[in-house]
RNA sequence: AGGGGCUUAGCUCAGUUGGUAGAGCGCCACCCUUACAAGGUGGAUGUCGUCGGUUCGAUCCCGGCAGCCCCUACCA
């Protein structure tokens, strides 16, 4: 007995459960020893602070397709979970509760600060997890690392101490990106320039011997509180004679010394700069070449320190503006112009960043780099799509030092230890008793934590056990793809690559595969402020995670940015549905239908095959080669457009529609083959869409006549492995079909035109010359009827064309003259007008095929198959041109 | 400034060896035809950004121009 479905796809009764069953089940493990093939990919681990947004629900969404696809395939398919513990974005929203509560982290102190975090991580950290549930995600759950983790930890820590006994990780005081409402430096890559309208200030600062003024332009004139040189182009003619003299900077009455330097551009401002080496990373290197002092005159949390003077305490903008102010006062301020410039903005807090003076740990990243390069360069890791491997290198070849110490709290804490008495710094995995050099205990370790990157570089072996030799790294390293958006190809990608190698000795992922962003429909980037995010977990519960899956794929065109609208979801709701309603036909036309003993091994009985069941196989064995080409070649969004027009144009607008009157008619023989078919098709199509739409595809798989144990874990359909049953497909039948298709689409056309109602049956004609093509149609008489709304039909009898509407279908080399007597029915009006039409595009066509096949030079030198192609094209045209003429005058 | 990308139907985009332009959505008309109105059938819509070159032939290859976007680096 056939179960009853309800007429419309319910995601929300389906989706829970399928995924309970899919996971208590066991469907998602992995095995670290195993006779399949291994297939892995790290999730790129989100933050444990994060929700679900549309960018995972993309990057899952590939991610899950790929894992489904390849277990399907009878891989040993790892798709390995973990969340990171975002050191700033955590310790930001732990603070956040801190300051509800009318504390702060200072107060409570940096042990029981961190234990405020934990709590929370354990509260909230793993509802990211649960979110990704509802998307279908298909981890090995039991496998979920966190980036603080003991072994992470561990493994942190010899990655660290290895590399500092190499000497590629050192400590210095450098100029750093200062992030002040983080009170911590922040890396390069963690700062965004924004173009900004600035000022341009010109400044005269006193010449040291009373003759004047030497102007100086700057756009941040509260530095000159920390000035110790002004320098000019050694070959500036204005200047040149005064190298070397003495100025004093204004406000805080230093005198410094007019240096040159190269690295000032005469045309600019006025020719000179001020040095501030400890506020500027121009200045900083001037400072270093000339030897300059270091005058640092800013604290930690961004207000001025005791260096500026009389400005101590404020901030940086009101210093500014005072410094303004008391230089108008003194009749020092030339003039002031806009000026356009860059601002370096923290991507954390948004603050503008303070290059500051501090002491940082550094990667020394120019031997770690080579071998990152060369991985790349030989192919053996693919960037998908490849465009980005120039950029890759590009960078590259231009690393600078990363500085990986931040003044948090929350973090893999340095292990390093500075000795009370000596001062040595003993850097140890474990943490030292006493200090290795002079073996004092007392020691106070580093209070700087770890960049959050540093420990996420480890990811892809930290994951498997890494510093142990486990079996899953045996079974699993390299791992197959890496899933992300170019955005942290620098961050990430880049220093897996080289921790990989350095660390194992190998590439630690074969494939990048880069996706672009998700926008809002109108193209701008789902933001807060801009209030146009959309939340994916409210979306899965309006319209179903198969259908947000299916749009987010659909739209994956090679690393380009995808938009999405809810409108466009909705549609691949529809789509959900319109399968579901498939199904619902089959297994009414199903229900007394017995499943065979081979389940989906059965062949259909040849002698009773109608052409349909031919056809349909035959675009099936098509649809299998498309996805699979697709699928090898990284074009997700090719597969699954191939497999909407097979299942929504194919099957159920054409084959389902066919099926009717044979499923209805008496042929009991022909009926029975048919419904093998038809549940073999569907069992095809299930299994093919179940990567890309998991839920719904497991649901009707379970209800299916044939089937195996579980859709997540059956076969891939694919050319190869069904064989057998597209054997049975041929090009024959999908002509003859294709003949019915298009006579049946040549009926409603001239229905359509001429506007008679749908419920009006009608007598058509059918003028035919070859023998085989009158045979096929007749064979395919019902369908015809059905179809196409008949009360009558004559095949091979042209008879009288006097007020007959007429259209001539061409398929390969037949052709079928459709004719439909109109008297009595409608007025002409609206088939002399299409037939008008027609007859243009005729002479259109026939007038530029005369004129390109008289060109001799295109008869030369085309292949011949173009040449062949367009005089049939003409001939044909030109045979329907005096057809359709003929057939327009009888209404004349 | 350097690097990359984009410009095709009203909208979002396909178009992989150069041979008379496609999809989805939207739009118009007709239809509740027992799988599905979250549906069916039919229809309209494009000098493929612009100028030039190569070619018998260019949306596709090459060059100039215009517009938009992204990344990297920055002039005090």
């Amino acid at each position: 007995m056939a179960e009853t479905l309800s007429d419309r796809y319910n995601s929300a009764d389906v989706e829970g459960r399928i995924y309970q069953w899919w996971e208590s089940s066991g469907f998602f493990k992995a095995h670290d020893r195993s006779t399949k093939p291994p297939f892995c990919i790290i999730l790129p681990p989100p933050n444990v602070t994060g929700f679900l947004h549309m960018g995972h629900a993309l990057d899952h969404t590939i991610q899950d397709l790929l894992i489904r696809w390849k277990r399907m395939n009878g891989y040993n398919a790892l798709w390995l979970p973990g969340t990171d513990h975002a050191g700033i974005a955590t310790q930001t929203v732990v603070e956040k509760e801190l300051k509800k509560q009318g504390t702060n982290r200072h107060q409570l102190g940096r042990d029981a600060f961190i234990e405020k975090v934990w709590d929370w991580k354990h509260q909230y950290g793993d509802r990211i997890y649960a979110q990704m549930r509802r998307l279908g995600d298909s981890c090995d759950w039991d496998r979920a690392v966190f980036t603080l983790d003991e072994n992470v930890s561990k493994a942190v820590r010899k990655v660290f101490v290895s590399l500092h006994k190499k000497g590629w990780i050192y400590k210095g005081l450098r100029l750093v990106n200062w992030s002040a409402p983080l009170e911590s430096a922040i890396s390069d890559l963690e700062v965004e320039h924004k173009q900004t309208k600035g000022t341009l200030w010109h400044i005269n600062y006193p010449l040291e011997d009373g003759s004047g003024f030497l102007t100086i332009a700057t756009t941040r004139p509260e530095t000159m509180l920390g000035d110790t040189a002004v320098c000019v182009n050694p070959e500036d003619p204005r200047y040149k004679h005064l190298i070397g003299m003495g100025v004093t900077v204004p406000l805080i009455n230093r005198k410094v010394t007019i240096i040159a330097d190269t690295y000032v551009d005469k045309e600019f401002g006025s020719g000179v700069v001020k040095i501030t080496p400890a506020h500027d990373f121009n200045d900083f290197r001037i400072g270093k070449t000339h030897g300059l002092e270091f005058i640092n005159i800013l604290n930690r949390n961004g207000t001025l320190n005791e260096n500026a003077g009389a400005y101590q305490g404020m901030k940086v903008a009101d210093a500014r503006k005072k410094v303004v102010e008391d230089l108008k006062s003194l009749n020092l301020l030339v003039k002031e112009e806009p000026h356009a410039l860059s601002v370096g903005h923290c991507s954390r807090t948004d603050a503008v960043v303070e290059p500051f003076l501090s002491e940082q740990w550094f990667v020394k990243t120019e031997h770690l780099a080579v071998p990152a390069k060369r991985v790349v360069e030989s192919g053996t890791i693919r960037f998908e799509p490849e465009s980005w491997t120039k950029v890759y290198l590009h960078w590259m070849n231009n690393i600078e030092d990363w500085c990986i110490s931040r003044q948090l709290w929350w973090g893999h804490r340095i292990p390093a230890w500075t000795c009370g008495k000596c001062e040595h710094v003993t850097v140890s995995e474990t943490d030292p008793a006493a200090c290795e050099k002079c073996g004092d205990t007392n020691l106070k370790q580093d209070d700087d934590v770890l960049d959050t990157w540093f420990s996420s570089a480890l990811w892809p072996f930290s994951t498997m056990g890494w510093p142990e030799e486990t079996e899953t790294q045996k079974t699993f390293y390299p791992t197959n793809y890496l899933v992300t958006a170019p955005d942290i190809i620098f961050f990430w990608v880049a220093r897996m690559i080289m921790m990989g190698l350095e660390f194992k000795r190998d590439v630690p992922f074969r494939t990048v595969y880069l996706h672009g962003i998700v926008r809002d429909s109108q193209g701008r980037k789902m933001s807060k402020s801009l209030g146009n995010s959309l939340d994916p977990v409210e979306l899965i519960e309006k319209y179903g995670a198969d259908a947000l899956r299916f749009s987010l794929i659909a739209h994956l065109y090679s690393g380009k940015d995808i938009k999405v609208s809810e409108q466009r979801i909705e549609g691949y709701r529809n789509f959900m549905n319109k399968i579901w309603n498939a199904t619902r036909f089959a297994l009414q036309n199903l229900s007394d239908f017995t499943a065979p003993s081979e389940g989906v091994k059965a062949l259909p009985d040849k002698a009773n095959m109608s052409s349909f069941d031919r056809w349909i196989i035959f675009k099936l064995a098509e649809v299998e080669k498309a996805v699979e080409e697709a699928l090898e070649s990284d074009r997700f969004s090719d597969a699954a457009q191939a497999l909407y027009h097979f299942v929504w144009g194919q099957f159920c607008d054409w084959y389902i529609e066919f099926m009717k009157p044979i499923m209805n008619g008496d042929n009991a023989a022909e009926r029975r083959t048919s419904q093998l078919v038809l549940a073999q098709v569907l069992n095809r199509v299930v299994r093919l869409m179940h990567p890309f739409c998991p839920f719904i595809t497991e649901e009707i798989h379970s209800k299916l006549p044939i089937k195996g144990e579980a859709c997540i874990v059956d076969q891939f359909p694919n050319t190869r492995n069904d064989k057998d049953f597209l054997a049975f497909g041929n090009e024959q039948s999908a002509f003859e079909v294709d003949l019915v298709k298009e006579t049946i689409t040549a009926i409603r056309n001239i229905r359509g035109e001429n506007r008679l109602s749908p419920a009006l049956k009608i007598r058509i004609r059918l003028g035919v010359t070859e023998d085989s093509v009158q045979k096929i149609l007749g064979t395919n008489k019902s369908a015809l009827m059905t179809m196409g709304r008949l009360e009558d039909i004559e095949i091979g009898v042209e008879g009288d064309l006097r007020k007959c509407a007429v259209a001539l279908v061409t398929v390969k080399e037949s052709t079928v003259k459709v004719i439909i007597p109109l008297e009595g029915l409608v007025d002409f009006d609206e088939e002399i007008k299409r037939m008008r039409k027609t007859i243009e595009k005729l002479e259109k066509d026939i007038g530029l095929l005369t004129n390109k096949l008289s060109n001799e030079k295109f008869v030369q030198n085309a292949d011949e198959e173009v040449v062949a192609a367009d005089r049939l094209l003409l001939s044909q045209s030109k045979v329907q041109l005096t057809s359709m003429r003929e057939a327009l005058t009888r209404f004349q």
